[in-house]
DNA sequence: ATAATTTCCGAACATTAGTGCGGATATAAT
DNA sequence: ATTATATCCGCACTAATGTTCGGAAATTAT
């Protein structure tokens, strides 16, 4: 048997997430996109071929007429250790109050969704959270939109350490690196091109600490 | 909520059983034939109803667009807490070579340094390794010192995927939106307020793609 | 090198398939 | 009855989508 070409098994993948994703199978053009394919003939005959070597089977004439043969392979053996579930708690856009935790909320977690993290990285996990950021309005802090960032509610951090902040004359939160320095209170944004900006240290509240961002691009 | 017409409950043991043939969703006309009804328009019309109830979900414009409400991805079994080992392989600094799995590397993992993932947000985390951030090289990526990249050796990645590619003409590597565009390759940085540059697609060349970045703050 | 085969390209082309519209018909409310 | 609402009908329109074809480019075999 012919060994697939990186091509088809990129289209082969493709096809995958494609119905992981949407329960339907993509167009011929779905996938040109998809894997940067320059014409639908190539696709069409790439498919051809996959379905030659019985990767798949295809209707002819019939728009995402594409089944997958050889589904899930059973997972092979992964090494279990221990993990923290961590709940999220709900999503962080510009201008949206800042989600946190509640006494009732850490009561009954019934039905969160929760986030499982390695315990070695993470720690004892207690009192953290994890928050889904929505939007770009925290390029600043190196945090896109998408990023799962977990936080531990503390009103305490020291200084350098990154927090979720509210200014109070602005009514406004961020996420900066944080420096106690007295009367006044130094804000760092984590990218070193932007400027630190300081306030008095009444003005600033401390709601939680950052201890981790997790980014995952599918 | 309104009850379902019986034409209506057709329709949808209808798509029901068709999906089980198929592996994909009827089109409206599909539906109209076996179904016995007139015209495409009345299909179309109750499909709209069976969204609105709830029934189902509908992408507008597109064939077979189709999804259960009742039907979401593959079995659901138990939540498993298993973790993925990743070795971590060294650091990526400004200017230094882009650390690359080898052969002899991969057979030979003893005293690697390993990081745990959970399998949930990685899968089964074949040919994935792992990179330390050394510096502020690649703010651009959004990624900064101390990041861990979690990254998965391939030559080719799907459109909009980021990955480390090497622009041979520079011999420089950076970690970009990949975006094949037939002879040009755009490439986006993870910052939308950077600007996109294209290449001619000869030049880039793929080594690996992004899968994950970690960010951990002690 | 030369020829054979595979893969790719771009641009039509032809069918498939979702949508819109005017009007008919039923069903329910006033 | 009369109005309102929901459903249906055909038909046409347009967008979506699979296919074809000549030729170029890359790969492999002779």
């Amino acid at each position: 048997m012919k060994t697939l070409s990186e091509r088809q098994q990129l289209i082969l993948s493709f096809i995958e997430e494609f119905i992981e994703e949407h329960d339907y199978p993509p167009t011929v053009r779905d996938i040109q996109h998809g894997c940067g394919i320059s014409s639908t003939s190539v696709v069409s005959y790439n498919l051809d071929r996959l379905k030659d070597s019985g990767a798949l089977s295809r209707d002819s004439e019939v728009s995402r007429g594409l089944k997958l043969a050889g589904q899930k392979g059973g997972s092979s053996g992964p090494v279990s250790i221990d993990t923290v579930a961590v709940p999220l708690l709900g999503t962080i856009a510009a201008g949206s109050p800042f989600p946190m935790p509640e006494n009732d909320t850490w009561s009954d977690l019934t039905g969160q969704e929760l986030i499982d993290l390695p315990q070695a990285i993470i720690g004892t996990g207690d009192g953290l959270y994890a928050l889904k950021v929505r939007g770009e309005s925290m390029i600043d802090a190196l945090i896109c939109d998408g990023d799962l960032v977990i936080m531990e509610q503390t009103s305490t951090v020291r200084n350098g350490q990154m927090a979720a902040v509210r200014i109070k004359s602005d009514n406004s939160t961020t996420l900066k690196h944080y420096y106690a320095e007295g009367p006044r209170t130094r804000l760092e944004p984590a990218n070193p091109l932007m400027e630190a900006m300081t306030f008095n240290s009444d003005d600033v509240e401390v709601l939680s600490r950052v201890v981790g961002v997790w980014r995952y691009l599918g």
